[in-house]
DNA sequence: AGCATTTGATTAACACGTTAACAAAGTGCG
DNA sequence: CGCACTTTGTTAACGTGTTAATCAAATGCT
């Protein structure tokens, strides 16, 4: 299916291999999404909610790796399907505390199985050693100054 | 700017490191291409014609990492901007052969160094082996079978 | 040759990424 | 208090990601 590329300098640039890498790893990953019903974003979403608990939306935003302007209408879209609710905060009312309904938790309790499976698959497939150098230098990466 | 986030299990997860460390690649290169007036994908296109010459949609999409539908519209707007031109395969009209004008390639050699210099500073900061190791480690990665 | 299948490319529809502009509520300071 | 500034969240506009449907040209098979 993958198939082979010479070998220009882009293919070894570090833009395009952090690109084909998350292409390789969000495949399986976006398959289990679809039959949930969900998109990649919204189960960002839900599962930050989930872990974390009712939380605002910057804060949200910012542990779901995802811009506010995405998440207002990624709100909406949960919210019209029952999946999140919203309420005004009461000391600063330009906050909003978003909660997971227990649809939304759901969602999540139904899938999260099927997720950490594809994810222990590919930490086997790559090595576990290895992997966890992925991690950590990615890691590493995202942290430089600058 | 990036603030300090606590430790979920998300963090640790590759779907997200792999988004995060992209995320911070392409901060500095958005920047100089906004300067340049094109998009990163379009950028991408124009490279691959400048480094691989004249091609068809196809080759393209694969060297680009873009899905074809996405490629359609970037062509007809790099055609639109005069920085590419296309003709028809004579042995296969269904094919086309895009070509880069000599202002799309301007504006590859007009940012090429600077795009050099963001990534030889990326490189140098996570250290030059690390950054080897990491982009060998993301090869490998997007090479699994499944 | 005739017809089903495959391939190359496009279009459509929906969702997200990104930047800029904006509105409303809160904060700081004279 | 009053006004400038900041923060929170939204909307707008444009471009791309993704899947499905579509069309024309080419290919394979009988």
């Amino acid at each position: 299916m993958a198939s082979k590329i010479k070998n220009p300098s882009t293919t070894k640039s570090l833009p395009i291999a952090l690109l084909r890498a998350r292409e390789r790893v969000m495949w399986p990953i976006r398959d289990m999404l679809a039959n949930a019903g969900v998109t990649e974003q919204q189960w960002r979403v839900l599962r930050v909610l989930d872990e974390e608990g009712p939380m605002d939306p910057t804060s949200i935003a910012e542990r779901a790796v995802l811009l506010l302007p995405s998440l207002t209408r990624i709100l909406h879209k949960l919210e019209s399907k029952g999946l999140i609710t919203r309420k005004r905060d009461t000391t600063d009312r330009r906050r909003q505390i978003i909660t997971a309904t227990a649809e939304g938790r759901g969602i999540i309790a139904a899938n999260m199985d099927t997720s950490r499976s594809i994810l222990s698959k590919l930490r086997e497939d790559l090595g576990e050693e290895r992997h966890d150098q992925l991690i950590a230098l990615l890691v590493d990466l995202t942290e430089l100054e600058d």
